[in-house]
DNA sequence: GGTATTTTTGGCAGCGCTGCCAATTTTCGG
DNA sequence: CCGAAAATTGGCAGCGCTGCCAAAAATACC
């Protein structure tokens, strides 16, 4: 036996069901327009008795604007975007808009193709992270004539609009702090930075504040693939195997930071005066550790409930700085 | 200045440019029914000159199905469920289904409320989780013709598809595990389980088993809202402060068993010897802190991996037990 | 009571694309 | 070189709904 029930009941059938036309039946429904109170109650009936389920497909054909916004993030494993998918789903599900989402895997190719597909769905807004993209990608969304918000990265030249905070003053408030410390011989543990380029923005913000202050990066270790605890603690190990005096650390962000922690409670190495530990995105794990994370607080929620309330509100086009919040923590 | 460019080049468009009619351009596009090379040469110029983007829109409506699926979860705070997503997405961006989602809060009218906005959009198929719904839910979904797949929860009665595993399952070998290991002075932190049937399944189940053992749980600790690392070390706390002579200590998922290991660091009660602790989910975190969690590795992004290739090939009603594997860790 | 308004209502042409079918062109076999 | 079969192609009717416009009904005003 197959699947195919599809009781389609359409506006018509309503229509006819309660006696009225097409247009009225639409308006009653959309509360758009005007009908009388009689009407309204006819139409409700026939739309309770019928089980009517009105056709989006088709109702966003007809009218001119559609309320889907699509979404292209890098990834879901880095809680970072499902934080903003967060807090912007709660908006625009509140004003009727309709999420869609697809992963770029941090492949700009990817993401360009992935935009195109989107694309065709016409979308109100496209969502991508941060402000770099393939020409391909640019050139496409300028065509669209659907607005656009870059999030989470305010180093560079908007398309339209840009919701989020600097990575590179994240870097060099990073490095300004443990300098404040007093810590001069410093490391860093950091993923592939190719894919992710505003950890490699922070990363180059933190060396530049480094050198100007006469305490460069003494060393580094970069491990391949995304970030995660397990690689944080191994890159930890590794970079102290091969260097033994460094006196703190710099992480790509929390979850590398936090591996980091565990290899020092694993290697009774302490913190921070054996070794600081300084990460970045605040996630909530690290204020419940037995020492809270040093690390910098982003406000990913809050970046994805502007970028939807901009978007509903067919906001000019513009660059919101959300900023974000040093943590000083006890592991710096 | 507005923006509305919409330079909503139409199929129609482009075949005029191509000198070919609107059937050829579509076949062409999609790559479907016969045209010659030389033809479709001349259309893929087009297209290009033009900057066509096909409208997604219309042709789901001009044609039967969608190729829309439609998740519906209760989180994105909780890394369960971009686990699941993650899972599926790549699956669905392969076959070129997109993914549309709302977040319902673990609340079931609002659960309702959302699966009737989905359906608006004539998903190929409706993805929730757990089996637990309103009736009014399970009414329209039924009516709704397109395919149903519940995730994670495998202890009801599937409306169509199910993938997942049983959570009833996981609380019974928790407690087994615990018993097993000659703890018999065990309690129990959660989060609210109201809202989480799949947590109260697992706490039920596992409760029964310790009783089925002469081992009744000695005490419990359910915090209000969310799990969280924070809520877990806090449910821990608080349960230490009340009952001196727990030998181990069961929680509704890893983030909250986290907590609780990190006031056992904190407070230098040592695991397992003084207090053991368990988990659920097995996230990756778990098995780089210093002991690895003892916990139940469950198969998120597996299910929701399954349950699109499910959809995708149109399978016919069925369950899917994924499993789940107890991992012994060194916290109990 | 009659006319001017105002409120409700229905009809119908698309929105841009796909599916069906018939027309046209190409290819093949003898 | 001709008819038949196969490969291409174009035309056009919808998919279900919204927006516009004019008709009809209700209400207001003098």
């Amino acid at each position: 036996m197959e699947f195919k029930h599809q009781a389609t009941v359409t506006l018509a059938e309503v229509a006819q069901a309660a006696g009225v036309g097409e247009s009225t039946v639409s308006r009653v429904l959309r509360n758009h327009g005007s009908f009388s109170g009689k009407t309204r109650e006819r139409v409700m009936a026939a739309v309770e008795r019928l089980g009517y389920v009105p056709n989006r497909i088709a109702g966003t054909l007809a009218s001119t604007g559609s309320r889907l916004v699509a979404f292209v993030i890098p990834s879901l494993s880095n809680i970072v975007f499902p934080d903003v998918l967060r807090g912007a789903s709660a908006v625009l599900e509140e004003n009727r808009y309709q999420a869609v989402f697809s992963v770029t895997d941090y492949d700009p190719s990817k993401e360009e193709a992935l935009a195109a597909a989107m694309l065709a769905w016409r979308p109100a807004a496209v969502m991508l992270a941060g402000c770099e993209h393939t020409e391909g990608t640019v050139k496409m969304l300028r065509a669209s004539g659907c607005r656009v918000v870059e999030l989470l990265d305010l180093d560079g030249d908007a398309l339209d609009i840009a919701v989020g905070f600097s990575n590179r003053a994240a870097g060099r408030e990073s490095a300004a702090f443990l300098l404040k410390r007093g810590y001069r011989r410093i490391g860093y543990v950091g993923h592939d930075l190719n894919r992710d380029t505003r950890a490699g923005k922070r990363f180059s913000s933190f060396c530049e504040t480094l050198d100007a202050h006469d305490a460069p990066l003494i060393a580094r270790e970069i491990l391949a693939g995304a970030s995660s605890v397990e690689n944080g603690r191994l890159g930890l190990e590794r970079l102290l195997a091969r260097t033994t005096d460094l006196d703190a650390v710099y992480f790509s962000n929390d979850d590398m930071a936090l591996g980091g922690y565990f290899h020092c409670l694993a290697e009774r190495i302490a913190i921070p005066s054996k070794l600081a530990i300084f990460g970045y995105n605040g996630l909530d794990i690290g204020r419940a550790t037995p020492q809270p994370l040093s690390t910098i607080r982003t406000p990913r929620v809050a970046t994805g409930q502007i970028a939807a309330q901009l978007v509903v509100g067919n906001a000019p086009p513009q660059a919101v700085d959300l900023g974000f919040e040093l943590i000083e923590g006890a592991t710096a």
